[in-house]
DNA sequence: AAATTTACTTTTATGATGCAAGTATATTAT
DNA sequence: ATAATATACTTGCATCATAAAAGTAAATTT
């Protein structure tokens, strides 16, 4: 949890130190791909975190202004979490890891369709997933989903 | 190094499985930016990575298929290590990496005009950078670098 | 033949994660 | 009003990964 030395200012080192540990870019994945707001959401993902370890990278990507925390207004017990200005900008680098995994794996969950609309059509698909989710949608989840919008 | 679970099939969570760790990329990073080949070189770059880390990371990378290594002709001591197909399928990724690092680190010592460039016309510079690897050249090292051929 | 280079391995210490359990506050049910 | 439940955490402990330092074996240079 002390990453406060910067190992050098090449911009991949500097991503990876924002956000290059096993866990930070699956709950910006959460909150992308699936509407995924609360800590109790992020806890219930697949991948099973521990509630430690997410209490830790919470903190961790506030901190690296990644997210941010706002309390929930019709439960006061939780609290909302969104990404910024700075966690909006991962939406491309966080597709390019999705297209690579889903070529790469041939046990791959990822929707042959949302892979084939999104490798074809960026310039377009891109700016739309990140109008949606700066509104609060996702990708595959809600009324407002950009796979509903296709 | 025990990574033999697969905690989800999730494209993102395979990519990080692979690779997602804070010193993989990095390494993929010597090969691609500054063409490096062996482990002596590895070693000596900017972050530090310590010895019995690097021999593990090459280990693993090799056995996940993103890269492949090879005897030196020239030295018998050495080998040289170069990407797989899956390896050279991780150069947007790589490039969305370093655009959002170079973005978002008021210190950043990526050169502003590579930035600008990549980013201006990314169809035509990834495949021209992905070639150019393929031949055992790099981005800003060497008599064929793709900064040379700009 | 001796010194150096290269690519590692080994050992020990520290730090991060995984798991199980506990706590404080807010909400819902009775 | 009280009890039960939900939510968002924290704490303690075992295990795993990384960092640092040193050592090793084979190939090469002097």
């Amino acid at each position: 949890m002390k990453r406060l030395d910067v190992k050098s200012h090449c911009p991949i080192n500097y991503a990876l130190e924002c956000f290059g540990d096993p866990w930070s870019l699956l709950i910006v994945r959460d909150i992308v791909y699936f509407g995924k707001k609360t800590y109790g959401e992020f806890l219930a993902s697949e991948e099973r975190i521990a509630t430690n370890v997410l209490a830790n990278r919470l903190a961790d990507l506030e901190k690296k202004g990644i997210i941010k925390k706002c309390p929930c207004d019709t439960d006061k017990r939780k609290d909302i979490y969104m990404l910024t200005e700075r966690g909006l900008d991962l939406i491309p680098l966080l597709s390019e890891m999705a297209l690579w995994g889903a070529k790469h794996d041939v046990d791959t969950d990822a929707p042959k369709e949302w892979v084939e609309t999104l490798s074809r059509d960026k310039e377009h698909i891109l700016p739309l997933v990140r109008t949606t989710v700066e509104k609060g949608g996702a990708v595959f989840m809600g009324p407002n989903s950009v796979v509903s919008k296709l």
